[in-house]
RNA sequence: GCAGGAGUGCCCGAGUUGGUCAAUGGGAGCAGACUGUAAAUCUGCCGGCGUAAGCCUUCAGAGGUUCAAAUCCUCUCUCCUGCACCA
């Protein structure tokens, strides 16, 4: 068995802060001490079960608590969630039902069980202890924090600044997930560096009540694929942590070279990279790309997404595109079928694309739009470099469209 | 509550002496060239329907004036700023 101080030193180490510095060692030592395991906090917003690498930071860190035999307690926010969202950023959303978070959990066990270890993995729900409170017990929660604290949060002291609004209940979301932790007796919470406000307020409120206060580890923010913005789904440069291999590996290809190295290390890859100038940027990013596909989808899918990639985009190569089938009545325009596909958003967008010469019909470029194909055919239709298909027209008998139904 | 200001396309943001506005510009995005599905650069596109001509729907919402409104009038909603409230 490793040294706590190791043990301690590795669990820190890609964090930007650990908070108070020092006592983790000592959480560690206690642990074994008393033979029990850590218990790890993670809060999860209950509405985004969506979970790309940005989140695979923080649940890697969860991970490897759990390698060292730690317990991670995945705690939904399904009460915070059931009220609205605090960042400001988006209006109030819409209530969740009972119903809608127990299929989020759903998804999200899916989703996490990719990363972290089922058998050391407890699942919990903050409304477990939420719904039981009454409003002197809320207020009693208020009496524990000042304004002049909560403000100090930089989004508060932003918005103050810029004059923007800021809602009464949103005082209340730190105090909340703070109680999490009381609640569940936290010895350790992890969370982004956005988080560290909320994650300390869990150590005032611990101590209010007369607990041990927990270890703040706070992870920093992936960038996305864009290379600028944090990675988030709504921004469109997130990989998700349950896309395909192929996916996967090709969006990493597509990051500016710069990111390699940060992604790596956030991720835990470094060695796949090496040193700067031990592998050219390419060969390092390929490497990175078939290393997260392996991590998420298995080595086997990896080395085939590797390969797949190769051919198609480096060398060129002729590829078996997926076959697309489509129901159709009557004779199919171009520009139709572009939209039913799915690679364009509009008919308006399909014209667009074939006039700038990005169709494909088999080796031609497609120039007509309203070029008509009839059941039965089978074209190989691309659109840019990235979407392909093979496409089949299928005889359908019976009308699929609701508004020719029923007339 | 009172006074003043503001609400434009995915985002930011021009435009308000009424027409030439589907609406300047930037960002994002998409496509073409180049390339390593990188970066940088150049070019084009970037509301919908339509082969096309053209048509339709947009400038918070609802009405109105007008041959014609993002631009004028009325009402409503939302946000911001100040005052007041907090005795």
């Amino acid at each position: 068995m490793i040294s706590v101080e190791e043990e301690a030193e590795r669990l820190s180490r890609g964090a930007v802060d650990v908070l108070p510095v020092g006592e983790l060692c000592q959480r560690v030592a206690q642990a074994r001490a008393r033979g029990r395991p850590l218990r790890v906090k993670f809060g999860a917003d209950p509405s985004a079960p969506d979970l790309h690498l940005g989140h695979a930071v923080v649940l890697r860190k969860l991970a490897e608590f759990q390698e060292h035999g730690h317990e991670v307690v995945f705690l939904i926010g399904d009460f915070t969630g059931m009220i609205g969202d605090p960042t400001g950023k988006s209006e109030t959303r819409p209530a969740l039902t009972r119903e809608q978070v127990g299929e989020n959990a759903r998804s999200y066990r899916e989703q996490v069980f990719r990363i972290l270890d089922r058998e050391r993995t407890v699942v919990r729900f903050n409304s477990e202890w939420m719904e039981a409170m009454r409003a002197a017990d809320v207020i009693g929660l208020g009496a524990q924090m000042t304004v002049a604290r909560m403000v100090e949060r930089d989004d508060f002291a932003r918005r103050l600044a810029e004059g923007r609004p800021i809602g009464i209940h949103e005082f209340l979301y730190p105090l909340v997930q703070g109680y999490d932790s009381v609640a569940l007796e936290a010895d350790v919470e992890v969370g982004g560096t956005d988080q560290r406000f909320n994650l300390l307020v869990g150590r005032d409120l611990q101590k209010a009540w007369g607990q041990p206060q927990q270890v703040v580890l706070t992870m920093p923010l992936l960038e996305g694929t864009d290379g600028k913005q944090k990675m988030s789904k709504s921004l469109g440069n997130a990989i998700g942590v349950t896309d395909e291999p192929d996916t996967i590996f090709g969006r990493t290809m597509s990051i500016p070279d710069p990111l390699v190295a940060r992604w790596a290390a956030l991720l835990g890859f470094e060695a796949v990279i090496g040193k700067p100038g031990d592998l050219g940027p390419m060969e390092a990013k390929k490497g990175l790309a078939e290393a997260l596909a392996s991590w998420l989808c298995g080595a086997e899918a990896a080395s085939q997404a590797r390969i797949r990639f190769e051919r198609r985009f480096q060398n060129r190569e002729a590829f078996e595109p997926e076959l697309r089938e489509i129901p159709v009545t009557e004779d199919l325009t171009l520009v139709r079928m572009l939209v039913q596909l799915g690679f364009a958003t509009s008919g308006a967008e399909a014209r667009r694309l074939i006039a700038q010469g990005a169709v494909r019909i088999g080796e031609e470029r497609a120039a007509e739009p309203g070029q008509a194909f009839r059941a039965g055919e089978e074209i190989l239709l691309s659109v840019g470099r990235r979407r392909l298909a093979r496409v089949r027209l299928i005889l359908s008998i019976q009308p699929l469209d609701d508004s020719k139904r029923g007339r």
